[in-house]
DNA sequence: CCTACCGATCGGTAGG
DNA sequence: CCTACCGATCGGTAGG
């Protein structure tokens, strides 16, 4: 991260011959600051807006220069494709795995449910920055990107469909729209969650809970649902 | 449609005509013009966000000059105030409309919940653009936009409120969540929601609706879910 | 790791 | 002297 080359010494030297010689050492806090950079990066878009959010005011927020962003990321757009990247990531990875535990369907819905809900708490900024830049990405970007959110769609859809097997195998079509609300229910929490209301997130999440497992057994099968 | 300036059948294709001679007139299609700017700006700012719109991109898809649609609105800022303004406006109306029928308060959920999906079908640019933009408004205008939206999340209220009035003076904290539940779902629609599928409009109406009636019986009162 | 800059484009306004 | 507009360009600032 800190090139010499001025202090180098000139090819003539004994070592040149081995061509680089002395490997550089990679910083030992490049890393860190990389990751430091990425997440000051996600509260500041997110409170900004990707758009207005300028490069300068960000590196300035960082307390950092342009130059030095620049250096870690090739483009806004490659920081910000890191941001969405790894929350997606992670996201996916929580949701399969409480997808995947042993329990009965509604305890497994319920702690699926809670599990997106905790992932959220601590990613705010990255979640509010998703909703907001990701389709200004270019096209293989945000292809590698839904398919993320298509794993946790998969996942949260299944054990949905656990939840009332029987209904959703006569109204197969009705699985996705419910699977829609619940991540519509969780994904606009940020929007009215006010932190110390009376409804923290462990509450919402047994709100969200009890209404789709409650109302699915209430999705009326008689009427012809809107076929066009 | 106005994408392509050659062939326009708009309003605001006057200005090529020759008509010498006519004593310049206050133009009768003063409104009209304002009001084709209005909603295409409202397509166009939700097609490349607000933020890279620019506003001699949005005349060259209005099919005019730069400085006409500045004549009409003194910044772009009002132009987006209006747009917003003009649709929350009529939001609020129609939902507090649905909320004061006379019917059973199950009826008139599912009335309101029917009315705000259909009042959304012809202003998919406008929500977009409300969630994208209007925190980038300044403050007072964001105040006055969102005493609108406070009209609609109060008559939303009262009807969910309605439909189980034990259940929520038992626990009033719980009809916050709900009602913002519902409008999860309901203004999640757009983003997933692909027209000709197997669920239009109508038919999700219905599914917000039983699931919310459904669904805030089972609320659990006390520590575990109280499903029957 | 910064200062010094660039090509382009921004929102907004001039004269006529 | 007005309203309704257009071609051209303003001072600043963006990402890089």
């Amino acid at each position: 991260m800190w090139c010499a080359p001025k202090a180098r010494p000139s090819a003539l030297s004994t070592t040149g011959k081995r061509g680089e010689g002395m490997a550089r050492t990679i910083a030992k806090d490049h890393e860190a600051k990389r990751e430091a950079i990425l997440q000051t990066a996600a509260r500041f878009f997110a409170d900004h807006g990707f758009d207005r959010a300028s490069m300068g005011k960000l590196a300035e927020a960082c307390g950092v220069s342009k130059a030095l962003i620049y250096h870690y990321y090739p483009s806004k757009d490659a920081l910000l494709f890191d941001i969405l990247d790894t929350h997606l990531t992670a996201l996916a990875e929580v949701v399969e795995a409480a997808a995947a535990q042993s329990a009965t369907p509604q305890e497994r819905l319920r702690g699926l449910i809670r599990a997106v809900l905790i992932a959220y708490r601590d990613s705010d900024a990255e979640h509010k920055v998703q909703l907001d830049a990701l389709s200004s990405l270019p096209e293989d970007k945000q292809t590698h990107l839904r398919a993320l959110q298509r794993r946790m769609v998969g996942a949260m859809s299944e054990c949905i469909e656990a939840v009332e097997p029987e209904r959703f195998s006569a109204r197969p079509e009705l699985l996705r729209p419910v699977t829609m609300s619940v991540f519509g229910m969780l994904n606009w929490f940020y929007l009215w969650h006010r932190p110390g209301g009376a409804v923290d997130r462990d509450a919402y999440a047994d709100i969200v809970a009890d209404l789709v497992m409650g109302g699915v057994p209430a999705l009326c099968v008689g009427e012809a649902g809107g076929l066009e």
